[in-house]
This record gives structure tokens, C-alpha cells and sequence, in this order.
DNA sequence: GTTATTGGTCTCAAAAAGAGACCAGCACTA
DNA sequence: TAGTGCTGGTCTCTTTTTGAGACCAATAAC
């Protein structure tokens, strides 16, 4: 357990190299690139696109209670940033199909980690909630 | 490459087999874990508690750009969730010290994870949105 | 007595998200 | 030939979330 806890502590000290000099977290270039994908439907159409490449209406399919307003805001934000290509097919009518590119690839393995720990512990945090709201009551 | 890609590939059977069976993304329970720790501030905080502890003050100094509001309202999601504690001290005015708990402690790995990715990827970001809005202007 | 500090809450304005109607272009069908 | 459906969107309206900032009680220091 200690040596866990200095572990973490010198990761630490890596993540506040990378912040500003000023040691406050308002201007950390990271926040920006978390902020980027910790959006609601981000990391789940990153999974979803980690898988293999789908169409417009597919992904709509695939995640029903997405509103057809927040894919396509989601999806252009993703493009943005450059994780995501969209094509567009000169089908009738046209079909546009969403991918990862190799940045968007990249992100899979730490995005990944993350959920495997959220499946690994979603009975615990069910728990804790249930025990919070009791006292709540 | 390849080989990278039939890793992820592996990978993504585990991920898909957390899932329900119907195979759609809506009533995953990953999905309402994942939610309470990417809200817009929570990740941040969570880093700063694996540090060290942090009174609400010294809190909202690290991080400037919170409003008192969202600093209150995220450390009780913290705290109903299970990661965070809070504990406070009699003094005059009464103190109040937020913690991780292991819970919130498990959860550094993986999160430190992104922020490692974030930190390595920002400048490929950064050009990605640069060129995008090119193309737009 | 005045001022500052603590950790909040309350109210109101602004921004973001959700629901759902609408649209063009073409294919298929009756 | 008129109707219907599919594609990937956009537009508008309502609801929810967030942000900005005033306010608060209790106490200590000046």
C-alpha cells in the first residue's frame, strides 16, 4: 500500500511539470484536450468507432437515446479535433461513413483502461450511492 | 500495426461483452459510472485530491476558474459517488477537508492515463483544430 | 465596532442539451 | 404519376445545466 501511494506521488510530480509554473490548473493545456472528449457522448462514440467505422444512421441505432442534434454536433467536434474522418459516398441518396484516424486510435488504450476500471467498479459506486442517499433521507 | 489492431480488436469482445445483450450502448452500466467522473470539473478535482487533501478554500484557489456553486455541487457528486470524503474539523470558522477515499484513489491509474495521452496528444490536437478551421473560414 | 474568514446557499442570466418538425434528392411501388 | 421511404442532416422551441455574484451566520482579530 505504501509503495502504491509513492507511485502515485511521483506521477504527480510528472503532472505538475505539465502544468504552468503557477501551479493553478486554470491554464493547463491538458484540461483543454480532456475537455474535448469528456463530453457526454464523446468517449462513448469513440468506443463505438474503435470497433469498426459506421454510418450516420447506424451510430443512431447503435446509441438510441442520442438525439439526432447531439450526434451530429459530437461527430463534428470529434472531426475537429481529429480523431474522426468522415466520407462522404456518392451513393442514392449519399451515405457518409464516420472512422477513427491513428489519433483517434490512440486514444482507445487509455480510454479503454478507464472503462474496464468503471465496469470494475460500478457495483461499488452503486453501492456507495444507495448508502449516501439512505443517510440523505 | 496489425498486431495493434487484433489487440484492440480483442479488447473491444471484453468491452462489448459488458454490455447487454441486445448490443446497444444504451442501458450499459459502464456508461453510468463513466458519467459521474466526466463532468466538467470532476476529473480535475480528482486529480488534485491525489495529491493531498484539500480544504474548500484552498480548492477553489487551485482552481481558479470554478464557480463556488459547481465546487460544491461537484464534491457532493464525488462524495455520493463513493470517491471522495468529507470531513469536518470544529474549528472557528469550521474547516471542511475533502479526501479521496480508495475508492476515488483506484480511479488515479486509469485517469492518469488519459492525462498522460492528453499531455502527449495536445500539440497534434491543437493542429487537427487549427486545420479544420481552415477549411471552414 | 468594523472587517475578514470560513463554507456554503439562493437567485437570476446565459449556455448547452433534448425533442421533434422539416427538407432535398432519389428509388421504388402502386 | 402520385405516394412512400430512405439518406443525413438543419431549424426551432423547451428544458436542463452552468456560471456570476449577492448573501449568510458565527467568530476572531484589530
Amino acid at each position: 500500500m505504501d509503495s502504491k501511494i509513492l507511485n502515485l506521488k511521483s506521477k504527480l510530480e510528472i503532472y505538475k511539470a505539465a502544468m504552468a509554473d503557477g501551479a493553478n490548473f486554470s491554464d493547463c493545456p491538458v484540461r483543454d484536450v480532456i475537455r474535448g472528449i469528456n463530453g457526454k457522448w464523446s468517449p462513448l462514440l469513440v468506443m463505438a468507432l474503435a470497433e469498426k467505422p459506421y454510418r450516420f444512421g447506424e451510430l443512431r441505432r447503435l446509441v438510441p437515446d442520442i438525439s439526432q442534434r447531439m450526434l451530429t454536433q459530437t461527430l463534428l467536434e470529434l472531426q475537429r479535433d481529429g480523431y474522426v474522418h468522415r466520407e462522404v459516398f456518392p451513393t442514392k441518396p449519399p451515405s457518409v461513413e464516420y472512422s477513427l484516424t491513428d489519433l483517434g486510435r490512440s486514444m482507445f488504450d487509455p480510454l479503454y483502461q478507464l472503462v474496464q476500471w468503471a465496469e470494475l467498479n460500478h457495483d461499488a459506486v452503486s453501492a456507495a450511492r444507495a448508502a449516501f442517499d439512505a443517510t440523505q433521507a
